[in-house]
DNA sequence: GTATAATGAGTAAACGTTTACGTATTTGTA
DNA sequence: TACAAATACGTAAACGTTTACTCATTATAC
């Protein structure tokens, strides 16, 4: 292998102990002294077993990141942010998704936990009460990033997604339009699910618009493939519909998609919203109009977060973060015409 | 703190040997000792600390992954690839992302090799020769994701980038087109750079195309935002063009987003071709013909290989991989007409 | 000049494991 | 029955650091 502190303090004819206090700039020793070993570490190319340092420090400046699939473009951006952050203060970042399976869940729970991870940020997903007492019993920070928890004292930061799936609707609604159905992802799903559909719902109400079961229609999942198919299906149910809100901008490229294939135009036809404001969105066709998450700063938060809770051993509290509606060009504006 | 071994033993009335044996399955007990051990660490929640492994093992089942930059969607596909092959064998990736930036590049091959990674999976960047011998001097096993290197005994996959261009323009050829220019990224880039510029000037000139600069437009990097520069800097010095080859996936985005702001119809006045098959290349509108590279599926050969050399401690051979052209919907066939 | 404090350094224990080695007990063999 | 071999365990060193303690030397104060 290559040289440790031992072989640094041989050469350089002191105790490793200086040579640790050096490394560390802990007080202890002579300005030539100092000169003396940092120039043998220079010769050796010395570094630090950050492994050892870690057994004896409890710190691994390491963070463990949980996020349902990897795949998804919302989770990249948040990657983005947490990893930004970490790297900035000195730590890295294991990234393991779950795919939504508890027993992965788990089993990746203990990963980290034996990695000796410094905190965890668990994302877009149920905190489950298994996971919830694993982390607490091992003691180990955690922040929810995208979801949150009524049941555990666990800090999150995300949007009010009823709050912002009601903005898009509304925006829909002073647009001029009347008739404006959903695409909505996997009814089930606790952080985007139901929410964001109420939002819609109450929207449409506080406007006294119609609102039934034909309105929505409802996928298995927030991408692109639920909105290609969720598009036609919404269309055969409410032929009328002029504009459709989409509960990801995943689903919304494939409302896209799918309304290039059906030969209607967008926006000219049929006007579409999304809800992520993913990097992507203005590099669709038509670019798209969406209620933007500020999704890398989310994760940077997060992390902020996380990182305070390690550092100073204090609670931290709870943040919603503000939407805002992206306007584009995949909405059209019926009030003027 | 939770439990350690010593807890483990205690409560179990043997030794912390007896206890590492049985976590170990190493012989040297009996089904007795094992059973009662078994239950007291299932009793006191016990997992073993994989720092305390990794100091004496030397093996931290850690794998550090040196990207350019994590906005690149061609990226996040390797990574996918990585991760998933890393995690099916028990081990976790850290990701860093070096801004193609000599200094930060050499900072993050410290900070891999301070925390003991096994070995190290560097992607889509020149192997520049300071690298190279950090990562020689502290016998870091590595492999090259899309990138190569001729100077240094390094295996590496990766497609052929001339090879994959020519294919590309030869496919644009063969459906009639004799204009075609192309946007090339960044022509400094060593792997994507002057090689896929080569295979179009091959091809043309196989299959007797006049071929000048004209006929070029190049751009500083691989991103959307080249592509969408990019295309009116080709229409203008190349009026007559009915087709053109993008360096990569997310110039072609840019291509189409910006031939959609000038009125121009893709495929019907524009052919297009991309380079990579980036996952949303079948999301894009039209959807996107482009030349396949495999990026999952190398991202998975890549960290396979690197298992097998920090595993057996053996050399592996670098490896080709085929690319293949995807053929949707933008790109016009003009034979049969 | 002596007592006291500050400085510069070394020694050794500790962090949580694995493992080479030693030893007592059991089993097998003749 | 006696002895060798196998089994079941324990002891202690090692991995590469950090750090509490200790101690000698030098500086400071009177």
């Amino acid at each position: 292998m290559s040289f440790t502190i031992k072989d640094v303090a041989k050469k350089a004819n002191v105790s490793i102990a200086t040579v640790s206090r050096i490394i560390n700039n802990k007080p202890g020793y002579s300005k030539e002294t100092e000169e003396k070993v940092l120039q043998v570490i220079e010769e050796l190319g010395y570094h630090p077993n950050s492994i050892a340092r870690g057994l004896i420090n409890k710190r691994t400046h390491t963070i463990g990141v949980l996020v349902p699939k990897l795949s998804s473009m919302i989770i990249t951006e948040f990657i983005r942010g947490i990893e930004d952050i970490t790297h900035h203060n000195g730590s890295s970042v294991i990234v393991c998704h779950t795919e939504s399976n508890g027993k992965k869940t788990m089993k990746y729970l203990q990963l980290l936990y034996e990695k000796q991870v410094d905190g965890i940020i668990f994302v877009s997903e149920e905190l489950k009460e298994e996971y919830y007492q694993f982390i607490n019993r091992m003691k180990i920070p955690i922040v929810l990033l995208s979801t949150e928890t009524y049941q555990f004292p666990v800090p999150y930061v995300k949007v009010n997604d009823q709050h912002a799936a009601f903005s898009a609707t509304e925006f829909l609604i002073k647009k001029g339009h009347r008739n404006i159905g959903m695409v909505s992802g996997n009814k089930e799903d606790m952080v985007a699910g139901q929410s964001r559909i109420n939002g819609f719902m109450q929207a449409m109400k506080h406007y006294q618009l119609p609102v039934s079961e034909k309105h929505f229609v409802s996928e298995s999942g927030f991408g692109f493939d639920d909105g290609r198919n969720g598009l036609p299906r919404l269309m055969k149910q409410y032929p009328d519909i002029t504009a459709v809100f989409a509960a990801s901008d995943e689903i919304a490229f494939g409302i896209l998609s799918s309304a290039y294939t059906m030969k209607i135009n967008v926006p000219e036809q049929l006007s579409v919203i999304g809800y992520d404001n993913l990097s992507i969105a203005e590099m669709s066709i038509p670019p798209l109009t969406t209620v933007a998450q500020p999704l890398v700063e989310m994760g940077e938060m997060a992390t902020k977060m996380i990182l305070e809770i390690i550092n100073t051993n204090q609670k931290v509290e709870s943040k919603i973060v503000a939407h805002r509606i992206v306007e584009r060009e995949s909405v059209r504006d019926l009030t003027n015409e």
